[in-house]
DNA sequence: AAGAGGCGTAATGATTTCGTCATTTAAGAA
DNA sequence: TTCTTAAATGACGAAATCATTACGCCTCTT
């Protein structure tokens, strides 16, 4: 799950950035609007967290030239200024949510989940998945109601395969989506990740692996009734 | 846009409705968690707007419930609870956004306005063609209910006739959209690969090809129908 | 500061895919 | 019909893709 962070002031940026890392959350920054909007062009971005008052272009104004570009990236303002009218004018323009600053992390970590579950459709935050229960509040997932020992990374692919359930997502976008920095295009980091987390959700008992390989596509998890 | 609203104080109720009527949603009301949940299965709403504090069932549980059902409308929590750990608990059992009492109306249209933008885009992503269904996302493809076996080239060549369906597609273009690198001019690759997924996708009691060539100009997807 | 675990890299081997080429078949023109 | 050329087909081998293992660096913890 990867997050554009748009802030200028460097305490609170590094501290809302490190927390989101801690949460497993990959973060790119800036401090201001015009690399905002060019890294958000550049990337396919699945939350923007965007402060108002930054140098450069202003936040709103990043906002609706998003918009205006048919991007439809999930965004939540972030700001000091907190009139009614800044709120609703900043929710007309297309954000999605409006946190008033000083705001507590927990709740921008729970609003950022919520936006996130949104835009790939799901309600709830538990994803259930044949035998797999992945709870994506606590970040952990149940084989029978048996906590399995997943890592960080392991943990996000599967995260993110779920939430494709049912799509073909290709090594590139688990790169884009799920690694801070970028990946050399020979490395296969993604498929060892993939080969070890099949160690751990595998039915030893079913041959029908819940991750499947789509040769020269990627990789799909699928369950078994479908 | 039909919105179901949860209230159980006459006075507030009876503005938000009111509200809510003039921007011009149809909205039904009622004040307690029984009938909510009733009233959320008999219809699909666009938002559910839930107070928390109301007789009968609590708002949160009827959004769990809700939930349960995989009823996966956007809900807004309305409450005057406003600490952190509400609000967190809240967006983490399945809710979109949370409102603290007193807000202002403008705020709430704003933020439904928010809801509704995103509920709304769902993408369609089968095509049907004859007796072919093909799977954009999971890169698939059904004849008849059944999986075909498709290497990446043939179903990259078969999505793009079928996008291109009706119409005569050439070798050139073909090659240009597939392949990576240029094809060199003698090179039947392209046939090659038509001849195979035309084994795979064929009908072999009827003898109307899905994929017809077309001498001389390249190949064209019809379907029967046409 | 040392140990452990996580994680990226490289190497290897199994498997599949796909382009090429040679040959057959079919289509259209004379 | 016959000739010409385009297209279809089948076989084969090179190349690409993937799974898996082992290794070593780095980081975090204690």
């Amino acid at each position: 799950m990867r997050i554009l962070l748009v802030e200028d002031k460097v305490r609170l940026r590094e501290a809302i950035a490190k927390a989101l890392k801690q949460s497993g959350y990959a973060v790119d920054t800036t401090d201001n609007g015009n690399d905002a909007l060019w890294m958000a062009q550049q990337h396919s971005y699945n939350v923007i967290l965007l402060d108002i008052m930054i140098p450069g272009i202003d936040g709103l104004e990043v906002l609706v030239k998003l918009r205006d570009q048919k991007d439809d990236t999930p965004v939540l303002l972030l700001t000091a200024k907190d009139t009614i009218a800044d709120r609703v004018k900043g929710l007309r323009k297309g954000a999605d949510d409006y946190l008033i600053k000083p705001f507590a992390l927990e709740e921008l970590l729970a609003r950022i989940e919520a936006l996130c579950r949104r835009s790939f459709q799901k309600s709830t935050s538990t994803i259930e998945i044949d035998d797999l229960t992945i709870n994506t509040s606590a970040k952990s997932v149940k084989k029978n109601g048996e906590l399995l020992d997943l890592t960080a990374r392991e943990y996000a692919i599967l995260e993110y395969l779920a939430l494709k359930e049912g799509a073909v997502v290709s090594r590139t976008e688990i790169e884009e989506h799920i690694y801070d920095e970028l990946v050399s295009p020979m490395s296969n980091v993604v498929d060892s990740a993939i080969c070890n987390l099949r160690r751990k959700i595998s039915n030893e008992d079913l041959d029908k692996e819940l991750i499947q390989t789509k040769r020269g596509q990627g990789y799909i998890l699928l369950p078994t009734s479908k």
